[in-house]
RNA sequence: GGGCGAUUGGCGCAGUGGUAGCGCAGCAGCUUUACACGCUGUGGGUCGGGGGUUCGAAUCCCUCAUCGCCCACCA
C-alpha cells in the first residue's frame, strides 16, 4: 500500500479530477433527459467581459453558482449551466486600441479604418477573449462548455437585430435629437446608468451682468408681469423666510449711473457664451419684475452688443433660495437648462467639440481650449471686465463616466431611444416582501402622440413584414398581472424594492454607441444628395439630410442606402441573454426544458443593467420570466472596507490564492465569510481557514484509511471487497498521481445495530442534523450557514470527538479468542465509513477536488449505480435525514444526544484539573469519578482515554485523600488524586470563584422561576428548561461545597 | 432630499424573543501512533447611546449618533 501524504496537495489533485469530469460528461445537459422524474434545474452564467480576467467577485459569485449547479445534479436533477462572455463594447475596443497604440501600431482607431480595425479586434478576441472562461475551470466550474456563447456570435448577433426591429416596428424604438450623457473621452453617448456621480470640490463664481432695454425680437414670448396678487403673495413668503440675512444681498442693484446689474452664480463660467437667456423663478418679488427685459451676455468679449442681449425669462425651475436667484441658461450644455430652453423656444449654442474642447461659437479667448483651461480663462477675462465678484470654495455632483473615469458632458445629439417594453408586468412579478404581490393596470403601450409615432410616420418605412419572434405579443392591450404563484423572487429580498423603485421611475434608454465594436444598427438611410453640403460626409446623422429610413432584419439592398454607423448599446444584447443562448427564437428543446431559468446569481450593481432589462425581454419576447430566484451577492471589498480595484492594487489574483491554497480552499474560504447578501471584507486568512480545513478532511479520511493497513486480522469478510475489480479510468487516474489517496480499499461494511456505541448513536444524530442543517441552508440560499454547519459538524463533531472517542474501541487489542472486540472495531469502522461517505456528499458542492479525490481513492463509489455515485461522486445521492425507520433499527434516540455530551463534560473538568494542577497533557494522571448512577464500561474507557488517564476508575464509595482536586461533573464528582502536591490555598480559591458562578448562575434562575409571569406565560418546553438548568447548577454547586469542606477538613 | 444597509470581545464576522458564539490574533501547555495546515486548556464582550413593548430583548418598536451604499439633484 502506497503512503499518503501527511497533508493535502491540491495541485496534484484538481487539474486531474476537471479533466475527469470533462472527458466524462459530467457538464453536459441533455434536454431529452428532462422528465417528471428529473426535472430541470437551469442557470444562466452572469457573462463576464471577454477582456476581463478572473477577480474575487467572479469568485464569489461563481462558486455560488457552481455549489447551486452541483447541488441540483445530487438532487437528481438535469442541469444546465450556460456559459459565455460579453463583447463588452467600449471595455474591449479600448482595450484592443491601446494594445495597437502601445505598439505604435496605430495613432487612432481611424488609421485603420473601421472593417481593419475590427478584424483586429476578432483577432485580439479569438487570441486572448475568454481568458476568463479557462480560469473559471480552475475554480472547478462545472459550465456546460459545449454551450459557451458569445454576446456576438451570429445566431446571437441575429437575436439582437430581430429585437431591434421587433421594437422598431412596435414603436419602443425612436430615434430623437435629445440631451445625452457624452463622454468625451470615448466620444460616445452613454445610458444614464453607466454614469455615476462623484463628489467634486470646485467653485462657486458670483458675476454680475448688466440689464439692457434689449430689442423685444428675442425675448421669449407671453411672461406676464407678476399681477399684484402674486406680488404680494410672494413678498409674504419673502418676509417669512426673511431670517436669511444672505438672500436680502442679493438682487437687482442699480449702480450711480442708473444701470441695473444682477449677479449670477455658476460653476461653469466657461459656458457663458453658450447661454441664451437668464432665468428667474415668476415668483420671485426681487426679480419678477425685471422678466422680459435683456442682459448683456460678458463672453464671448468680442462680439458686438446687440450680440450680447440675452433674455431674461421667468421659470418655475429656478429655486430661488440657491445662489443669487438668477440663473444663467445654456440650453447645450445642461440638461435642465435643455428643458427650459424647450420651454421657452430658446437658441441652442453649442460652443464645444465632440472632444469637450471648446469650439468656435465660445469665443476668441477659449477657443480650441480644453473645457477645464477654459474655465480658468473665462474667470480670468471675467476678472479683467471687472465683472466678477466672488469665488467661493463649492462642492457639488458631477456626472463621471463610468468606464472613462472622466466627467460626462450634457450633449445634445441624435440617438437612438428604446422606451422600454414589458414595464409593468416586469414590475408586478418581482414579490415585493411581506406586501406581497402588486396588481398591475393594463397593457403598456407606448402613447401615440409621442416622439417614436410622429418619426416613423414621417419616413416611408419599408414595409417588408418580417417574422414577429416566438413569446407572446406585448402590444396585446390589458394583459393579466401575473399570477402570485409565477413571482419572482429576490435573495435578500430587500432589492426587489430597489428594483421596485427604479422600474417606477424608468426614463428611456439611449441604445446607441458611437463606437464600432458591437452589434451595428439595423437601420439603413437614403440622403438626398443636394441636400449634403458639398464635400460634407456626416459622420453622425442628421435628420435634414435623411429622407428614408428602412429598419427590418435583412440589409437594404437598394441603391443609396447607407446603414446608421453607430452600434447598440452593449446591455441591448445581454438583456436577452437568457433565451437568445438557447436558441430562440427558434422554439427549441432548449428553450422548452430549460426557460425560465431557476436561478440568476449577479451583483446588485448590476440590478438596473441587466436584471431589470432581462426580465423585461423575458416577457417581452418569451411572454414570461427569465429566472425564478434572483439571488444577489454582497460586493467584495478589502480589509479596509474598500472595493477591489485593480488602480488600488488591493485585489488579490484568485489564481494565485488557488495556486498556493487550492480551489477547494479558495471556495470554501469566501462561502464560509459570505452571509447573504451582505459586503465581503476580504481576508486571506479565510482562505488559509479553507486549506486547514481540506487538510482535517484529508487527514480524517486518512485516519480511517490507516485502520484497514494497519490492524492486524482485521476484515475477515473484506478481502474481497477489496479486491473487486476497480473501474478502470478510476484505476489509472488514481495510480498516476503521486502522494494521493490510492487503492480502493474501503469497504463499506453493514452497520450491526447490536454493535453501535453511544458515541456511534451520537455522531449518527450529529450527522442527521448537519444534513438536516446544510439542506435547510442551501434551500434558502444561505451558503455562509451551511458552510459553517459543515465546519462546525466536520471538525468539531466528528474530528475533535468522534474520532478521538473511536480510538477507545480502534486500539483496543486484537485478541483472537474475543471475536466480539474484532466486530466492534468493523462496526466503528462501518459508521465511519457511512458518515465519511455522507460527509463527503455534504461537501462536495463546496469542495468539489478533495471530494472527488477522496470519494474514488477510498472508494466509496465501489458498487453503487454508475450514475448515482458509482463514476463520481458528482452524481451521487445527495444526504437524506434520517426517516423514522431508520431511528428505529439503530436505535437511534435523542436521549444519546445529551448522554454522550454528559461524558464529554466529564472529560473536559477533568482536562480542567489537569490544568488546574499545572501538570503537563503528556504525563497519564489517575483520576476517580464518584458516579451519580451506573455507567457503561465502553463510556469509561472513552473517559480515560480522551483524558489521557493512566487510570480512570468509578468508584461510588470513593473517599478522596485531602490532597485531591474535584470538580463537579454531570455525572458525578470528579477527582484528582494528588497525593499532596496541591497549593490548597490556591485550590480554594479556585473552588470558591466556581462556587460562586454557579450561585450566580442558580440566582438568576431562580429568580426568574420565582417570578410567577414568567411561569404562568411562558411556553412549557422553555420552563422545563429552566427548571433543569437550576436542578444541574444546584448539583454542581454542592459537589464544590463538598470539595471545599473536604479542603477544610 | 428619499431609500437601504451596518454598528456584538484586539481584528473580521455569525447569531430575528428563552443560559452571548465562530475564525484569526493573545496567553499557557503538548513531537497524545490522522492532521503543528495539529491537539488541549484559557483570558477577553453591560451586543453604538437613550427610551419603549414583553415574564424575558443582541433580536421587536421609537429616537439619536457614527460609517457605508443606492436613487434623485440647485446653477
Amino acid at each position: 500500500m502506497s503512503e499518503i501524504s501527511k497533508a493535502y496537495e491540491p495541485q496534484s489533485v484538481e487539474s486531474k479530477w476537471y479533466q475527469f469530469w470533462f472527458d466524462h460528461n459530467c457538464f453536459t445537459a441533455d434536454p431529452a433527459r428532462v422528465s417528471d422524474t428529473r426535472p430541470a434545474y437551469s442557470i444562466v452564467i452572469p457573462p463576464p467581459n471577454v477582456t476581463g480576467v478572473l477577480t474575487l467577485g467572479h469568485v464569489l459569485n461563481n462558486t455560488i453558482q457552481d455549489i447551486l449547479a452541483r447541488k441540483a445534479r445530487m438532487d437528481g436533477k438535469e442541469v444546465l449551466w450556460l456559459p459565455g462572455t460579453d463583447h463588452a463594447g467600449i471595455a474591449t475596443q479600448t482595450v484592443v486600441e491601446r494594445t495597437l497604440k502601445k505598439s505604435g501600431e496605430i495613432k487612432h482607431r481611424n488609421d485603420l479604418g473601421r472593417e481593419k480595425f475590427l478584424e483586429r479586434v476578432w483577432e485580439w478576441k479569438e487570441k486572448h477573449g475568454g481568458i476568463i472562461l479557462q480560469q473559471l475551470k480552475a475554480l472547478g466550474a462545472s459550465c456546460d462548455w459545449t454551450r459557451t456563447r458569445f454576446t456576438m456570435d451570429p445566431e446571437y448577433s441575429r437575436c439582437v437585430t430581430r429585437v431591434f426591429v421587433d421594437l422598431y416596428k412596435k414603436g419602443y424604438i425612436y430615434r430623437g435629437k435629445r440631451m445625452v450623457n457624452w463622454c468625451p473621452a470615448s466620444l460616445t453617448a452613454l445610458s444614464d446608468e453607466e454614469v455615476i456621480m462623484k463628489e467634486q470640490k470646485g467653485a462657486l463664481y458670483y458675476f454680475k451682468v448688466e440689464v439692457a432695454d434689449g430689442t423685444s425680437s428675442c425675448s421669449s414670448r407671453g411672461n406676464e408681469a407678476p399681477s399684484d396678487r402674486t406680488a404680494e403673495m410672494d413678498q409674504s413668503l419673502l418676509t417669512s423666510a426673511a431670517t436669511n440675512e444672505e438672500r436680502r444681498t442679493f438682487g437687482p442693484v442699480i449702480d450711480h449711473e442708473g444701470r441695473t446689474w444682477l449677479t449670477i452664480a455658476t460653476t461653469r463660467p466657461e459656458t457663458i457664451p453658450g447661454d441664451t437667456a437668464v432665468a428667474v423663478n415668476p415668483r420671485d418679488p426681487r426679480y419678477a419684475h425685471l422678466i422680459g427685459k435683456h442682459i448683456l451676455r460678458p463672453l464671448p468679449a468680442e462680439l458686438p452688443r446687440e450680440q450680447k442681449l440675452i433674455p431674461i425669462i421667468g421659470d418655475e425651475h429656478v429655486d430661488f433660495e440657491f445662489g443669487t436667484g438668477v440663473l444663467k441658461v445654456t440650453p447645450a450644455h445642461d440638461k435642465a437648462d435643455f428643458e427650459i430652453g424647450q420651454r421657452h423656444k430658446l437658441a441652442v449654442v453649442d460652443i464645444m467639440n465632440p472632444d469637450a474642447t471648446m469650439n468656435d461659437l465660445a469665443g476668441a479667448d477659449l477657443r480650441g481650449l480644453d473645457r477645464f483651461k477654459a474655465r480658468k480663462v473665462a474667470v480670468e477675462k471675467l476678472t479683467e471686465l471687472g465683472t466678477l465678484e466672488k469665488e467661493e470654495p463649492y462642492t457639488n455632483n458631477v456626472g463621471y463616466s463610468e468606464r472613462a473615469d472622466v466627467p460626462i458632458e450634457p450633449r445634445l445629439s441624435e440617438q437612438w431611444f428604446l422606451k422600454y417594453p414589458s414595464v409593468q408586468q416586469a414590475q408586478a412579478c418581482v414579490a415585493l416582501g411581506s406586501t406581497g404581490y402588486q396588481p398591475v393596470p393594463s397593457g403598456n403601450l407606448p402613447d401615440g402622440t409621442g416622439e417614436a409615432s410622429r418619426k416613423q410616420s414621417g419616413v416611408a418605412s419599408s414595409s417588408s413584414a418580417s417574422s414577429i419572434p416566438v413569446g407572446g405579443s406585448p402590444t396585446g392591450a390589458g394583459r393579466l398581472p401575473v399570477p402570485p404563484t409565477e413571482a419572482m423572487k429576490f435573495y435578500p429580498e430587500r432589492w426587489a424594492k430597489v428594483y421596485d423603485h427604479w422600474m417606477t421611475g424608468i426614463q428611456d434608454w439611449c441604445i446607441s454607441r458611437q463606437l464600432w465594436w458591437g452589434h451595428r444598427i439595423p437601420v439603413w438611410y437614403r440622403r438626398d444628395p443636394q441636400a449634403l453640403p458639398p464635400g460634407k460626409h456626416p459622420s453622425n446623422l442628421d435628420d435634414a439630410y435623411a429622407v428614408e429610413i428602412y429598419c427590418d432584419i435583412e440589409p437594404s439592398q437598394g441603391e443609396g442606402w447607407i446603414q446608421d454607423p453607430d452600434v447598440l448599446d452593449t446591455w441591448f444584447s445581454s438583456w436577452l441573454w437568457p433565451f437568445a443562448t438557447m436558441g430562440w427564437p427558434e422554439n427549441t428543446e432548449t428553450l422548452k426544458k430549460f426557460y425560465p431559468t431557476t436561478d440568476l446569481v449577479t451583483g446588485p450593481d448590476i440590478i438596473f443593467f441587466w436584471v431589470a432589462r432581462m426580465i423585461m425581454a423575458g416577457y417581452e419576447w418569451m411572454g414570461e420570466m427569465p429566472f425564478r430566484n434572483v439571488y444577489f451577492t454582497g460586493i467584495i471589498r478589502d480589509k479596509q472596507g474598500r472595493k477591489m480595484s485593480k488602480s488600488l492594487g488591493n485585489s488579490p489574483d484568485p489564481l494565485d490564492l488557488i495556486n498556493q491554497y487550492g480551489a477547494d480552499a479558495l471556495r470554501f474560504g469566501i462561502m464560509r465569510s459570505a452571509p447573504q447578501g451582505q459586503d465581503l471584507l476580504f481576508d486571506e486568512q479565510s482562505v488559509e481557514l479553507g486549506r486547514n480545513f481540506c487538510n482535517k478532511l484529508w487527514n480524517a479520511c486518512r485516519f480511517r484509511q490507516m485502520q484497514s493497513q494497519s490492524a492486524p486480522g482485521v476484515s475477515p469478510g473484506q478481502g474481497s471487497e477489496q479486491s473487486s475489480p476497480a473501474e478502470n479510468s478510476n484505476t489509472s487516474t488514481r495510480q498516476d498521481a503521486g502522494g494521493t489517496l490510492s487503492g480502493g480499499t474501503l469497504f463499506e461494511g453493514e452497520i450491526r445495530p447490536e454493535f453501535l456505541t453511544s458515541d456511534d448513536k451520537w455522531i449518527l444524530l450529529k450527522l442527521d442534523q448537519a444534513i438536516r442543517e446544510v439542506t435547510d441552508a442551501l434551500n434558502n440560499y444561505k451558503f455562509n450557514e451551511a458552510a459553517n454547519a459543515l465546519y462546525r459538524f466536520f471538525w468539531s463533531e466528528y474530528c475533535d470527538w468522534y474520532v478521538e472517542a473511536t480510538k477507545a474501541v480502534l486500539q483496543a487489542p486484537l485478541d483472537p479468542k474475543n471475536p466480539r472486540a474484532a466486530a466492534r472495531r468493523e462496526n466503528t469502522l462501518a459508521v465511519m465509513d457511512f458518515v465519511l461517505g455522507n460527509t463527503l456528499r455534504l461537501f462536495h458542492p463546496f469542495l468539489p477536488f478533495i471530494t472527488e479525490e477522496l470519494w474514488q481513492g477510498m472508494g466509496f463509489n465501489h458498487d453503487l449505480p454508475k450514475d448515482q455515485g458509482g463514476d463520481t461522486i458528482m452524481f451521487a445521492r445527495w444526504p437524506k435525514a434520517f426517516d423514522a425507520d431508520f431511528r428505529d433499527h439503530y436505535a437511534i434516540d435523542d436521549c444519546y444526544l445529551e448522554r454522550v455530551e454528559n461524558k464529554y463534560e466529564v472529560v473536559r473538568v477533568g482536562r480542567n484539573l489537569r490544568r488546574e494542577a499545572r501538570i503537563a497533557g503528556n504525563v497519564k494522571l489517575r483520576f476517580v469519578l464518584k458516579p451519580l448512577a451506573d455507567l457503561p464500561p465502553h463510556d469509561i474507557e472513552v473517559m480515560k482515554l480522551l483524558l489521557n488517564a493512566e487510570s480512570f476508575e468509578v468508584n461510588p464509595e470513593f473517599i478522596a485523600p485531602k490532597a485531591s482536586l474535584r470538580a463537579a461533573s454531570p455525572l458525578g464528582e470528579l477527582y484528582l488524586p494528588l497525593e499532596g502536591l496541591i497549593d490548597v490555598a490556591a485550590e480554594r480559591t479556585r473552588l470558591e470563584k466556581e462556587a460562586a458562578k454557579f450561585t450566580a448562575e442558580i440566582e438568576k434562575v431562580v429568580a426568574k422561576l420565582g417570578n410567577p409571569n414568567f411561569t404562568q406565560k411562558v411556553p412549557q418546553q422553555v420552563l422545563r428548561e429552566h427548571e433543569q438548568r437550576l436542578s444541574d447548577w444546584q448539583s454542581k454547586l454542592a459537589q464544590v461545597k463538598a470539595a471545599l469542606d473536604a479542603l477544610a477538613g
